[in-house]
DNA sequence: AAAAATAATTGTTATAAATCAATGTTTTTA
DNA sequence: TAAAAACATTGATTTATAACAATTATTTTT
């Protein structure tokens, strides 16, 4: 964690977060006056599993890992940049549930988190939408939650790499920015097994694997292990 | 399913649900005009995975499962009277990511989702209780997750049991008002194993078992297995 | 650039848990 | 109330997966 500064203007932000067109000019200034970007290196924690919230925590550049922590890690989720990182603790039991670790060299912005419940408390349309969101993320869950509960290794590894396909790098092809620990952490598995699973997927030629580069050969097939699990 | 009604008036329901003092006279008397009474037998489906929702679910009377249907069903948890069973669909996407199903005779108030919204929109007070029910309900599913992906047959045999003790039936002695199969898709066990798990906690002294009544009579242990997983 | 640490790989072994099988018990249905 | 169906129980067997072990490759540190 290091250079803390202030963001010049929400307004001219790159990484633009969703929603603030729903919000008036005053309120992004004020929004401005509330926030703080903080950059995360490589591997550093963002939040801790068990802390009280005090911010809403909105991932401006970068990657991080959503992970609950244990005698084997557990990786629920990767956040992409342009995407809030948590909204649970906004308004429900404020302590978080899980620890957020960077990926690679990150920026968050943290916006104090009573600032944007009175901006959402006399904004209607625009707590909505972070309903919404809120929502949306729970979803997510229910089949994350069935997912790895009832499908085998190999089931369990497709939907990691069709996962990293198709919602995180958009692309058949890509550098996996994780090691095989992590990459057994987001399948529920041992770091042996993912290995092995990935050997064998390159066997039998559905995948490509270089290092970290990987290449999805036979999406089709890739998909049909997701489904028999 | 059966036997559809109009609530008399929601003011004065002895199944009153939340939050419904931040409301008008006149809101809660639009609701319900916008509410219905459905009856459910023992073991009918309330809701079904994959429909959309066109209506808040809420259960006056009896209790519910709900569940993810698959190859095995996983159950993720009991409703009580007195709560939601579903607001999750109400802002996001709107279908049913799990299945429901009456434990026993049940009374279900569905009111129209539209409806709800239209009130929601226009009291930030209520929108705002809603959004934390919905919060805590996402936040409930970190600890699952993390329970049923990381802990042995008899940590999650014992997480079941204390659930029901806990927060269920809130007594350390209860009438399993389930099938042992209902127990093991709690538990995400075969159900041989929660059986067998059962005898073995028995013989140890640990719970008593007699048909479906279950006693526990050490509590400590128990919750000492459900921590070491 | 060498040394140390971490990550990746593959084979082997041990363990957890599902499945199969046989039988007894309770509940439902005719 | 008898028959059928569903539920519960326990033991044996098979399968999936983790843990262990040994080796090589890659990255980081000095």
């Amino acid at each position: 964690m290091s250079k803390i500064s202030k963001p010049q203007s929400c307004l001219q932000c790159p990484y633009k977060w969703k929603h603030l067109n729903l919000l008036s000019d005053d309120d992004i200034r004020s929004i401005r006056q509330n926030c703080t970007i903080i950059r995360f290196k490589k591997g550093e924690t963002v939040c801790k599993q068990g802390t009280d919230a005090t911010h809403v925590l909105y991932l401006a550049k970068g990657m991080v890992k959503l992970y609950i922590e244990g005698e084997k890690n557990l990786i629920l989720r990767l956040i992409k940049a342009g995407e809030y990182i948590d909204l649970q603790t906004l308004f429900g039991d404020n302590s978080y549930r899980y620890s957020v670790a960077a990926m690679d060299d990150t920026e968050v912005c943290m916006i104090n988190s009573e600032h944007i419940r009175k901006l959402a408390e006399k904004n209607s349309a625009y707590l909505f939408e972070l309903t919404k969101v809120i929502s949306d993320s729970g979803n997510y869950f229910y089949k994350k939650i069935s997912d790895i509960s009832s499908k085998h290794l190999r089931g369990r590894l497709a939907d990691a790499l069709l996962y990293l396909a198709d919602e995180i790098y958009e692309n058949k092809e890509f550098d996996l920015g994780m090691t095989r620990r992590e990459l057994a952490e987001m399948s529920s598995m041992s770091m042996e097994n993912a290995v092995r699973i990935l050997s064998e997927l390159k066997a039998d030629k559905i995948i490509s694997v270089k290092g970290k580069r990987i290449k999805i050969l036979q999406y089709d097939i890739l998909k049909k292990l997701s489904d028999i699990g």
